[in-house]
DNA sequence: AATCAACAGATTTTCGCAAATCTTGTGTTC
DNA sequence: GAACACAAGATTTGCGAAAATCTGTTGATT
């Protein structure tokens, strides 16, 4: 389980898609075979798979005989991603605060309890600990939904957090995106109202939260367009 | 436009997804490269690549070393599809009903008509005239849902189709799967109900229009294990 | 001066072979 | 007789070179 080699393809994939997520490489950048061959030590093959791969998820763009770039960000794409997010997982809670057994509810508590202590611990300072962070926050929201019974919307969720997180890493590391906000506060009603099987509380609740985080990234995503004007 | 000849890769990709689609391939079977070459004329590496793409599809699983399969169908997924589908296209519909302009009026009356057209003309007999119905439907259920605004709402829509039209495929050619029903009133009447902006019916409708169709899917594809067994 | 054609360099895409890995069938041992 | 080890065949994966395509530049023509 551990020691399993895992495939160049696998490899170059995972490399190629933290890169892409922690900002590495540029928005509409152009990604080439030989650069990429050079940085990755992977031949053509595990490489045309990984980008193959990363263009479904959508991280990646290609245009025939024109080759791969990274998939450009937008203030309308943040927007629609974060409004569909709400959408979707909203429901995706209501089903599982309606199904939710005793593991459901030990998975939100253990996994709060996580994002609360690597929350004391990171700090902007350390790229690896915000890493860490967003881990565990992307691990605590699945948790929420994950006894909604539902495999095609665990995709959808799954296919869409992707979409958000490149918007979300860049402002991690700048202090000016937690102005005033109280996000483990917000995080911890949110369980509570899950857990006390409010339905309606802990939709709303969810729904303000990523609004607010949508408002959040649209501010510092505009800004460093505004500064570069 | 249309004298550009496509690359190995996204005609191999073509080929094998109508042929995945339309059943020429069982669920589950495994998908050998020599055999895929030799039957498409075409090298490894594009193969390579329309699996991968079409692994994220959904419409093929892989396992490391362990080679390309199609991927599996069952009711417990069918019925998750749907439900998902209607879950996500009433939102897109009622979106589409607010924001739609005398464009998406249009689509819907073109894409509805075209549909009735292709309906008379369609026997059970002739596979093609299936494929174009088959088409049709697809282009009119994407009409109405055309002017939702989101990007994201589309491409799941996109995928869930994608993941719900091969139950659909098999049983179009079976008789039985059309006992009692008058599916271009189902869809003449959703169709109103989207033009004269009435949310509440049309997005009943649609719901209804889906889970009736589950339910149909789900007795075509029970029937044959039944039978197997 | 502007437009277009053609050439050279760079890049993507494709192919066939070698290496690594899995599967199947056979023989041996307890 | 069952379980295991091992070898042979089949299959996937990875690599580098060759072919096809694109991009940018230079030079000729109007």
């Amino acid at each position: 389980m551990s020691k399993t080699a895992k495939s160049m393809g696998e490899q170059a994939h995972a490399m190629l898609r933290h890169q892409i997520i922690s900002g590495a490489f540029a928005p509409e950048q152009p990604l080439r075979l030989a650069q990429l061959q050079e940085r990755f030590g992977v031949g053509f093959s595990p490489l045309r798979e990984a980008l193959t791969r990363l263009t479904a998820e959508g991280l990646v763009t290609s245009e025939p005989m024109r080759g791969f770039r990274v998939a450009p960000l937008s203030l309308e794409d943040l927007r629609d991603t974060m409004e569909t997010r709400a959408f979707v997982e909203t429901e995706a809670l209501r089903r599982s605060i309606r199904r939710g057994d005793d593991d459901w509810e030990a998975r939100i508590v253990s996994s709060l309890h996580a994002l609360g202590r690597q929350f004391e611990r990171s700090s902007p300072d350390q790229p690896e600990s915000l890493a860490a962070l967003e881990e565990r926050h992307r691990d605590f929201h699945f948790a929420l939904v994950s006894a909604s019974g539902s495999r095609r919307l665990e995709q959808i969720i799954d296919s869409l957090y992707v979409g958000s997180v490149r918007y979300r890493m860049p402002s991690l590391s700048n202090r000016h995106s937690a102005p005033a906000r109280d996000l483990m506060a917000e995080h911890g009603a949110i369980a509570d109202a899950a857990l006390a099987r409010d339905e309606a509380l802990a939709t709303r609740l969810l729904a303000e939260h990523y609004h607010l985080t949508a408002e959040m990234l649209s501010q510092a995503q505009a800004a460093p367009l505004d500064r570069a004007v």
